[in-house]
DNA sequence: ACGTTTGCGCTTTAGC
DNA sequence: GCTAAAGCGCAAACGT
């Protein structure tokens, strides 16, 4: 019986991760999909990689800008 | 204006990757919330990761019964 | 002169790290070479890849003989 | 006999690429040796990599891709 | 916190 | 030329 419920435990945690796997597995193949009809619309997928990547870059910039920003504030005593 | 066209339509296949990205993203931070859950329950993270592929590559097995396989197999010396 | 130094030590690196990679793609070369041999002489390469990978898979299982992955394995069900 | 030969043949073809993969492992480790160097040297390695790739790319293409990742870059805001 | 190591995604290459 | 697979590089996660 407890032998059941530990095994019940152990067994709901492993699926409930496999499940969130498989929900990854999904997305990659909807990314997948974008780029497929990206190239069918004539686009090249390298450079479209490369462009998401340098975005993503960009935002981390901006990002770091914007607490850096913050901390100086907070240390001035500036309101938000 | 067809400028703008065509630049949407090019703006408009990033983000939707980048959305689609930003969901694997989250996906990632709930398996790793499932591990930390189970840490907590007192197992150990790395055996259960190590679970998952195995049932990973079990489910896969059932897929591989070729005969030219086993032919190969048995020549050399491979158990099964 | 001391430039010239530095500039050599950098470019040095990178001649020898370029001539691993060309002696790589010299392996991989002859690699495909006895797959085409095989092949020649009636075998299938696919289950010829096949075979090579499960003896790599076979070698590695001898060294994973942990007791906690057998008691996650027992209450998960799966087999040994 | 003949079966005993059949093997053989085949055998020896496994062990040929098993060798040959072998080797290539180990080119594979004394890349990665080289680069470790270099890290030792105070050099950036992933900038390293990024160098060999350069040189490795044909001037032709590179001004290719130079020219679209621009015009992707431009049509997306991009800034340089 | 850092360095090491594993796993995962991407790129490139091989086969059809 | 396209699809499928394998190797490579990178990034996150574990252990120190």
């Amino acid at each position: 019986m407890s032998d059941g419920n530990i095994n019940d435990q152990l067994r709901l945690l492993v699926e409930r991760a496999e499940r969130l796997i498989e929900e990854r597995k999904g997305l990659n193949e909807d990314i997948k999909d974008v780029m497929l009809e990206a190239k069918s619309l004539g686009y090249d997928v390298p450079t479209i990689k490369w462009a998401i990547k340098e975005r993503a870059i960009e935002r981390a910039k901006r990002q770091e800008t914007s607490a850096l920003r913050e901390t100086y504030a907070v240390q001035l005593g500036l309101d938000f």
